[in-house]
DNA sequence: TTGAAAGCGCTAACAT
DNA sequence: ATGTTAGCGCTTTCAA
């Protein structure tokens, strides 16, 4: 009773016909072309073009029982990490031929749960970014459908990981190497996993040269919180400070700012992720360039191979980049005053 | 070959089996449950669901020529205002039991074409929103399959508008209130189709009130371009600019500041949208809310009008609502020098 | 109220 | 190298 026609597509009994062979024969010609005969295979091929045909992603997959839908699970779309993220994967599914369907978890476990929960009979694959889910759920689902991790490792289970620790270790070698002795690293939301690991390889590096990490947080990856936080930060001693994320570091330079901190005279300051706008601060600061195009490529390169059967492998580890700028500077040399150059 | 078994699934011919019905009786018993004797119905879905029994998407797909996915276009995920509009229509899309396969156009109209065109044949129905397609086109689709249009109006086509001109006017009234007498607008990007109509509101407002608006850029909405375009908009003699969006207003801020401007005392500031970042500035400043969510909302409503076989009706016009903060202040009175209060 | 059977458009054995 | 046939799991006439 709707108004579209859905403009009777041509079927593969069509071009069958109109070809003068089997439809199997129309189905071999673009499926295992080797199998027929390059003429009959070239003619076929023209005909089936020339009629518009559109084989039916739908038949096709009650066929053979692949959808080529492979499903994206992410925490929320209002964190810049997860936009690009996102839009990579689109496009290397694209070039697989499949198409994404995407479900927002809203940060919430539970929501996560159901949605994988269900999405998991419906696809032939899932990428799940930045999973809040319980491993043993994580396990559970792995084995019913080939499911790849992102930002996220569960035992050997396939997965892509954004290797911030050892970025934020970067940024520490880089601050040390500047003189600075006495670093602060603010922490992000109470319970995240991402900390404990950024924090353990602070306080190696930082043993390895006779620097010491301060610790402040946990606190909310916003910028009001960043605000607040730097009022702990300014009174810390510290000569330099490394924020959780982007939003933390916007308020970080803002609190700074009003408390008659100088950055980076005072402090320097980066950021353990890479938010656009931190480039057009004043002073630019200093941060993790996080590729994320690469690791949504990552991530459905090892869905596809997992939908060909083969092992997951290890984990890859996408290796951040250190971007300097303005808001790292070299420390003020121990007993100068504030305000001298 | 692969590893996972796919939980065989039971179907729908097992259950039938095991309540000693047809397959039929079991498909009404969910699809048409009126038509099922009440005891039989129960005694189904009791067997069903103990059974685990979950109907394949795709066989009732290729029965009912119905996929249950609706198609999404995008521009871009990297700008803020589309991930809550995203989001939100994700949500919505389950509610009615309905999947969102999306796909970027990486702001270009000759990739959105390709990928319109493509998904048409894919799914039920094809949700666009900012599109940069031409309207040629975007008539051609929506005669083959139900489409709503979000932030683009296409002739009588279904769509949802968010009427940011009215809005931008709400700022004007707001500003010409408190006495500003000469505003600047900073246009954005080019090509851009939403700078005409706010401009048109903002003459008609000005006119009204016997205010002048001034017109600076247009120039890319980053906020590298707010910063430079600071130089003009100090230069130009106004009390009070509206910046296209946060970019723009961000950079504006920044680039202001170091010219020795002072936001609010010297000159109001006010973003024609709203992201999140804004209300954490020093000053917050006065933006517009965009009800993203409520957008998002109406569009996934309106196409499953449309897939019902309804007429589209007038567009949707959702009014973002001013959010009057910090940044704008009362006029100074004229003759009255900076640096007084 | 229920059952039987056709068919959606394709793929993949199996046959030739 | 190509044709024939049997499904894939559901919905939907049509019969009973």
């Amino acid at each position: 009773m709707g108004h579209h026609k859905k403009g009777q597509s041509v079927s593969i009994s069509d071009v069958a016909r109109v070809a003068g062979v089997a439809k199997s024969t129309v189905s071999r010609a673009f499926i295992h072309p080797t199998l027929v005969a390059a003429p009959t295979r070239e003619r076929i091929r023209r005909i089936a073009d020339e009629m518009g045909f559109r084989p039916s992603r739908v038949a096709r997959a009650l066929s053979t029982g692949r959808t080529g839908l492979v499903g994206l699970v992410v925490p929320t779309l209002s964190n810049p990490f997860f936009g690009p993220l996102v839009a990579a994967m689109q496009q290397a599914a694209e070039e697989e031929d499949r198409q994404i369907v995407l479900m927002i978890s809203e940060l919430s476990a539970e929501r996560e749960t159901r949605i994988v929960e269900r999405l998991s009979r419906e696809v032939d694959g899932l990428i799940v970014a930045t999973s809040l889910c319980e491993e043993a759920f994580l396990r559970k689902v792995a084995k019913e459908i080939p499911l790849v991790l992102v930002d996220r490792k569960v035992g050997r289970l396939a997965s892509v990981l954004i290797d911030t620790p050892s970025g934020v270790a970067a940024i520490a070698d880089h601050l040390i190497g500047m003189g600075h002795r006495r670093l602060c690293y603010v922490s992000g939301p109470p319970g995240s996993w991402a900390d404990a690991p950024r924090i353990a390889a602070l306080r190696t590096r930082a043993e390895q040269s006779g620097a010491e990490i301060v610790v402040a947080g946990p606190i909310p990856p916003t910028v009001d919180a960043g605000i607040e936080i730097a009022e702990t930060v300014a009174a810390a001693g510290v000569t330099a400070v490394i924020g959780y994320n982007s939003a933390t570091v916007l308020g970080l330079l803002h609190g700074l700012g009003t408390r008659g901190v100088r950055v980076p005279e005072d402090v320097s300051v980066a950021s353990a992720d890479d938010f656009i706008l931190l480039q057009s601060t004043k002073p630019a600061v200093t941060v993790l360039h996080l590729p994320l195009e690469e690791a949504g490529q990552a991530a459905v390169r090892m869905l596809e191979r997992l939908l060909r059967g083969e092992r997951p492998g290890r984990p890859v580890v996408i290796g951040p980049r250190l971007v300097i700028r303005e808001s790292t500077l070299r420390a003020r040399p121990p007993g100068q005053q504030a305000g001298q150059s």
